[in-house]
Formats: structure tokens, C-alpha cells, sequence
DNA sequence: ATCCTACGATGGACGTAGTCCAAGTCAAGA
DNA sequence: TCTTGACTTGGACTACGTCCATCGTAGGAT
């Protein structure tokens, strides 16, 4: 979580506290919150945080390959911080619950040439669905 | 097509004018549409058609599996006819254009019982993400 | 330690995608 | 042909996200 500052201030951002505190928020526990759940949070240690900062602030963590953004449902999309290992998601229908999981192989190796079209194919998303154990 | 107008009607859908042309919209050609999209061309066949109703329609064919829902971007939800064949999608990060692919083997396989966690995992969704030939 | 200034924060208006609902319409069975 | 409940309508409303003019401040320069 230091080192995400430190990687940040490497790269020349400017260390704001409202920077400094999404990035607290989303090294924290290492659930996928949406950007609001992330203000909400945010707002706790810094009541005055707009709501637009935190949106900046993410997209640009995004940008900079810090964090994942996901969009598993229609919904509001969700930020993951662990972006630095490679992984996939699970996602329970019920309740809507995210778990990273680590599929073997790569996902890209099972698309044959012919399936491509001509593609620059750079990588997989899975999602895999299901039911969680409390939703059975 | 007509085929699918059939089996509403043996589901018991009451055939009205608007969810036959919202049908035949979808089995047109086939392409990955938004609900607006979709909206639009209706219009053109059947003017007063509502938004709304498109919305619903849509939702129910969903419901029925008749054609399945994408989240592939933040955007607007796409809705794919072709739910009868198993399949995955190409996404181009350039210019946004979806294709339906068929990987080799079945994506559940890869997931260990130790990566599952408890869930009943039911499908994969994979989402090839690259260039299209046209956006190299 | 203080000053400067460009980068970042603010908050409120705006945009897009989608949902809801009360009232009206009509498909299809009697 | 009548009846009825399923379906449609359109406008208001919500959720999520973006934009922008203005203000504030981090951090280099002095």
C-alpha cells in the first residue's frame, strides 16, 4: 500500500490527501468496491471529498495500470486493487459477492487462430457464475 | 426467426404487434444491439412503439433465454440472439465492435475445485479483448 | 521561509442508461 | 361480440457517471 504511493509519486503525481486516501481505501480489505462505496469510505477520513475527486482519482489509477476496473454486471462498475497479479473472477449470482480466482493455463491459448478474425487478441476476461455457499 | 415466434407463443406470450417487431429486430442481422438501438429500428417499423416496451421485451427474452444480456464495456447493455450456440466474445478496444467466437474446450474445466470456493459454478463468460484488423 | 503557478479539488449542472407506475389499450378465450 | 387481464404508453424518476468554471494547494524556485 506504501508502495502504491510511492509508485505514484515516482510517476509525478502530485500527493493530495484525497489521493492519499482513496488509495488507503482501496489498499485496505481487498473487496471490489464501486466508486460510491469508495467515497463513502473516503468521506470517513476526509469529510470534504467530492465525489468527482474519487472518480478522477480512480479512472487515473486505472490508466496507470494500479487497478482493474470490472463491470461483471450492469451495475455500477467495481475497482479492484490487486491488479498486479493476474487473475480472473468469480461472481455469485445471489447476493452479487466478488472472488478472485486463478484459473490453470491462460485463457487466450484456447482461441484458435481461425477464431480471431484477424484480431491483435491482448487478453481474456473471464467471469465465472454461480451460486455462493450462503446463496445455494 | 419465426421459429422464435413460435416458441412465445407456446410459452404463452400474447403476440402483440410491438414484441413481433421487437423480435424480428433481433433476428434481423445479427449484431450485438443496445436496447436504444434496438428502439430505433423498431421505430422504424412500428412508430409509436414505447421505450419502455422495447425495455421490457427485451428483459423478458432475456428471462427466457432466448437471448442473452452483455456487459462487455461500462456502457450500454447489448443483447445477442444467438443464445442457442454456446459461444464466446471478441471485443475491439478501439472501436468498440463485438464478434461471437467459439474457443476450443469448455472454460469451466480450467477452474480448479480449490479455486471455487464453495460456489456451484454454472458458466464462463470470456471476453477476448484486443484490435480489430480496421483500428490496428 | 515565502512566493508562484500549474496541477488538482470542488460541487453543481448535465448526460445517459434504465426503471417505475397509473392509465389506457387490445389479444384471445368464452 | 364481450370481457378481462396482460400488455403498452409516456413521462417522471433513479443510478451512475461526466463536465466545467472556479478555487485551493503541493512542491519547485527564490
Amino acid at each position: 500500500m506504501n508502495d502504491l504511493l510511492e509508485r505514484l509519486r515516482a510517476r509525478g503525481w502530485r500527493m493530495t490527501s484525497q489521493r492519499r486516501v482513496v488509495a488507503e481505501v482501496l489498499a485496505g480489505d481487498h473487496v471490489h468496491l464501486t466508486a460510491d462505496e469508495v467515497h463513502a469510505r473516503a468521506v470517513a477520513r476526509l469529510p470534504e471529498i467530492a465525489r468527482a475527486t474519487v472518480y478522477n482519482t480512480l479512472g487515473e489509477l486505472v490508466a496507470l495500470g494500479e487497478v482493474v476496473e470490472l463491470s461483471t454486471d450492469g451495475r455500477a462498475k467495481r475497482y479492484d486493487p490487486n491488479a498486479h497479479r493476474p487473475h480472473q473472477h468469480l461472481v455469485c449470482s445471489g447476493c452479487g459477492i466478488i472472488r478472485d480466482v486463478h484459473p490453470t493455463g491462460d485463457p487466450l491459448d484456447v482461441l484458435p487462430p481461425a477464431e480471431r478474425f484477424g484480431f491483435t487478441v491482448s487478453k481474456a476476461d473471464v467471469t465465472y457464475r454461480g451460486l455462493c455457499p450462503a446463496c445455494v
